[in-house]
RNA sequence: GGGCGGGUAGCUCAGUUGGGAGAGCAUCGGCCUUACAAGCCGAGGGUCACAGGUUCAAGCCCUGUUCCGCCUACCA
């Protein structure tokens, strides 16, 4: 029996415990029997939280896989955490801080070890989440980034793709994040505008006469600057080419060159080149033969090429070099400017651009595959109109930055030779030098973008490099459900590695669903203070009415916004679904639905709608969730199950109880609402399990291994449903009536029914049941098509019936009247709009055949209502 | 600069081959009808951003305008 209210802390834990004891979430790769749906979970920063974004992403996932686990799939989900090398770092150094004690102070051995025992201690926080939203990972094959078999997988890559010259190390301009003392790959920087300036600065020439004027947003990069370039064709300094100008305050020659890639329109139409701090910049010296000057440290200091200024920050640099400009006449002029600043993602520093020795992959002929794959259908890309940002970014792929200055993190396997400087790079440690023997090497101390390690999750997770029985049954995973921010960023690169070292792509479908955003529309950040904690929301609702919520948000390609308002509309809903459940539950007392045989004539018209209705539902479901229509699945279910079944059906089930085919009715009663919860059990798994499990007539232990519902050929009467809608408009008109008249509720009416046909008069007949109790109805008078129309009565019109209700000693004229006139007005407008559209010779013509059939047949009915409507206002005058 | 998405009821949003404008919440009126007042019954409310075009027919397709949001970019 189910408790008088739905609580949702009563029942959320022991189902989750139970479902882990029995094993249910397992995924066993000897089983051959059934066909294999996998998914591979984006795996959550180890010492993260859940938030919103988990929350919706893991919902989504959780109900693809409990749906094909029950659709009789051999269901994987695969879970496990990332390492998250900077973010992680982060917060080791900052619980460190709090002690005293800086990294540097341990050592890079010690360090590690304290990350170790950090995610030891706060590692499993995210998972004891997920398993709070109820996600039926295979928890057992639980992995993470840095553990042994994975970083197997990160070295064979690594040396693999080194050997094949995939992966090279170079000197180049990078994203150098001052703070995190790192560099960072393009996609790591989060460009911004901001108001700045643009200073326009002398540079006087080193022989006569004359001077150049250059324009910057970065003054205090001139300290490095090498050389002035301008365009070629540019004739106001054709002259000046190949001359050189004094740069101020360090008093350093430097050339004038000509590039073709300056533009003449902008500022003064020649530009200072600071090669080590600017990546145009570095390129244009490499043309050029130009020499390359760091002037600042990996903190963002002023090094001692900055002559006075070292040992100041950059910024300050900035601001005093302004004074000493402005003080020796050099500064032009400075003008406001908006700027582009580039920043860290992790930490907001603002990012700088540096000249350093980096490892990189050559993306291009990874890229060329992963385009390939799409273009041939391989991978779906979902909603379609990513594929066009994936090739966008694909096609123009630059080299991927993988060396990360951080300890945390697959450390690079490559050694360098102190000898003979040979660099070694293998899986394993050389014990010597392959070049000189030299037993003398210092391993690389740069660890990789923990994206590289993330890249391989679809195959690492399953074992690779060995050719594991996983790999060979749940490779390629049926589909990617994750966020569109982390397209470049994960998904980009899992097509990559996935066909270049399984030789297939790694997913079916990337399905991205759209980022969780506050009420008003606005990111969550901390900073802004609108973080929605989901756990606070599961306290307060449920986890059961927190997935429901967010699954109905999430249509496809649009932002998911939550709303408290619209949690707590599903919480009610859960309500809705367990009242009717105590309802079900106490109407089939000692029931045994097996101890029966269905068939057609022992159904009564409601059963057959409703058997029917469940069809369609069962259809629409089905269809929803193959097509990932999350919000579609939700809605339908949210219809049937409240305005359906629960305003209709029980309702009809009531007077039926007492009827001699009463066991039928709770047969049907009993069946909708199972296969109703079965339904549901992929977006609620709590409440649907809780309830389920009281219900008769199960073949199962449990919902989450139960068939999952089909359409029941047999039980599908579209005929007889049709018929029953017909019944249930005369209630409503009757209700209609009732409501806009003002009868009293407790008031109990006699009706008269007019009835086109006498076999609709036979149904009607049969069951009046429905309409005397659902319309409170008391006595029913037919009278025939030709007959006479009562007097001094308020009328309805269905498509099949006239509803008669008696007005006198009832209700107000007045009102009928003026609820008459409303009908008739609309009833108008669309018969004169209909009427308009058949008179068009061209709809006649060249509109499909059953369209304009359709158009005719309701054009009939408008008439049909019009003409009863006038007749009956006509009536109440009299 | 390039690209993408959006502007539909007071609010938040659905609307799948073009063919009767929808939901939830809010609002108004009436109900303790024995599953549920976290509920039931009834009702009101929209020139589908704007302007053109294609079509017999446009919220939906095309063009332009405008306003918002996001992604991307080496114009100092």
């Amino acid at each position: 029996m189910l408790h008088r209210e739905y609580d949702p802390k009563d029942i959320e834990q022991k189902w989750y415990d139970m479902w882990l004891k029995k094993n249910y979430f397992h995924a066993d790769e000897d089983d051959s029997d059934k066909p294999t749906y996998s998914i591979v979970i984006p795996p959550p920063n180890v010492t993260g939280v859940l938030h919103m974004g988990h929350a919706l992403n893991n919902t989504l996932q959780d109900i693809m896989i409990r749906y094909k686990r029950m659709d009789g799939y051999n269901a994987l989900w695969m879970p496990g955490t990332d390492h998250a090398g900077i973010a992680t770092q982060n917060v080791v150094e900052k619980y460190l801080a709090g002690k005293g004690v800086s990294r540097h102070d341990l050592g890079r051995d010690a360090f590690i070890d304290e990350v170790w025992r950090w995610r030891e201690k706060h590692g499993g926080l995210i998972i004891g989440q997920l398993k709070r939203l109820g996600a039926s990972c295979d928890w057992e094959r639980m992995r993470f980034t840095m553990d042994e078999g994975l970083s197997r997988a990160v070295r064979k890559v690594f040396v693999s793709l080194y050997d094949e010259g995939l992966i090279y190390r170079s000197d180049y301009i990078v994203n150098w994040c001052p703070r995190c003392h790192s560099a960072i790959s393009d996609l790591e920087v989060e460009h911004e505008e901001e108001d700045s300036f643009l200073w326009h600065i002398r540079y006087p020439l080193a022989d006569g006469d004359g001077e150049v004027v250059v324009a910057t947003t970065r003054p205090e990069t001139m300290l490095g600057d090498t050389c002035v370039a301008v365009n070629p064709s540019d004739e106001r300094y054709t002259d000046l080419v190949g001359k050189e100008v004094v740069l101020p305050i360090v008093n350093r020659r430097i050339p004038i060159v000509a590039d073709y890639v300056v533009d003449k329109e902008f500022g003064t139409g020649a530009v200072k080149i600071t090669p080590a701090h600017d990546l145009n910049d570095y390129e244009m010296s490499l043309r050029h033969g130009l020499e390359v000057i760091v002037i600042m440290d990996e903190s963002g200091i002023m090094n001692e090429n900055a002559g006075p200024y070292k040992g100041r920050d950059r910024f300050v640099c900035r601001k005093d070099l302004e004074t000493d400009l402005e003080e020796q006449g050099y500064l032009v002029d400075r003008t406001p400017y908006r700027v582009p600043v580039g920043k860290c993602y992790r930490c907001k520093s603002v990012i700088e651009p540096y000249l350093s020795k980096q490892w990189f992959v050559r993306t291009k002929p990874l890229a060329e595959e992963a385009i390939k794959a799409v273009q041939e259908s391989r991978t779906r890309i979902l909603p379609k109109q990513w594929e066009k940002t994936y090739y966008e970014w694909m096609n123009n792929i630059r080299d991927w930055c993988i060396s990360r200055q951080i300890w945390w993190g697959h450390r690079i396997p490559a050694w360098y030779c102190e000898d003979c400087g040979e660099v070694i790079v293998s899986e394993t440690e050389p014990g010597a030098c392959s070049s000189c023997s030299s037993a003398n090497l210092r391993q690389e101390t740069d660890v990789l973008d923990t994206w590289f390690s993330s890249g391989l999750w679809p195959f690492s997770t399953m074992g690779w490099p060995d050719n594991t029985k996983a790999l060979q049954k749940f490779y390629p995973t049926a589909v990617l459900i994750t966020g569109f921010d982390i397209l470049f960023f994960w998904v980009a690169r899992m097509m990559m590695m996935g066909i270049k070292f399984m030789g297939d792509v790694p997913f079916g479908d990337v399905y991205l669903h759209a980022l969780v955003r506050d009420e008003q529309g606005q990111k969550m950040s901390k900073s802004k203070g609108n973080i929605v904690d989901p756990i606070d929301e599961m306290d307060q609702y449920g986890a059961d009415a927190f997935r429901f919520a967010l699954t109905a948000f999430a249509a496809m390609g649009r932002d998911v916004r939550v709303s408290d308002k619209r949690i707590q509309g599903y919480r009610f809903f859960i309500n809705k679904i367990w009242n009717a459940g105590k309802f079900v539950l106490s109407n089939i007392e000692g029931f045994d639905p097996k101890s029966l045989s269905i068939s057609p004539d022992k159904l009564s018209l409601a059963d057959k709608w409703i058997l029917t209705e469940l069809n369609k539902t069962i259809r629409d479901t089905r269809s929803a969730l193959d097509e990932y229509r999350y919000n579609d699945a939700a809605d339908n279910l949210y219809q049937f199950t409240w305005h359906t079944f629960c305003d209709w059906y029980i309702e009809l089930s009531k007077p039926m109880m007492n009827e001699e085919n009463a066991p039928y009715t709770r047969w049907v009663l009993t069946h909708v609402y199972k296969t109703l919860l079965e339904l549901l059990h992929p977006i609620i798994p709590f409440v649907s399990e809780e309830i389920w499990q009281n219900l008769p007539g199960r073949t199962s232990e449990s919902i989450v291994v139960t068939q999952y519902p089909q359409v029941n050929h047999e039980l599908d009467f579209p005929d007889d449903a049709r018929m029953m809608e017909c019944l249930n408009d005369v209630i409503s008109g009757v209700r209609s009536i009732r409501g806009e008249t003002n009868i009293a509720p407790s008031l109990v009416l006699d009706i008269v029914l007019k009835v086109k046909s006498p076999d609709m008069e036979t149904l009607i007949g049969t069951y009046s049941v429905f309409i005397r109790e659902l319309a409170r109805v008391k006595g029913i008078v037919f009278i025939a098509e030709g007959a006479p129309r009562p007097r001094k009565c308020a009328l309805a019109v269905t498509s099949e019936v006239e509803v008669y209700v008696p007005l006198e000693g009832v209700i107000d004229l007045d009102k009928e009247k003026e609820r008459l006139d409303k009908l008739i007005a609309k009833t108008r407008k669309d018969l004169e709009a209909k009427q308009k559209k058949l008179e068009n010779k061209g709809f006649l013509e060249k509109a499909k055949p059953e369209i304009v059939e359709e158009q005719v047949r309701l054009k009939e009915e408008l008439d049909f209502m019009l003409e009863r409507l006038l007749k009956a206002h006509a009536l109440l005058e009299g």
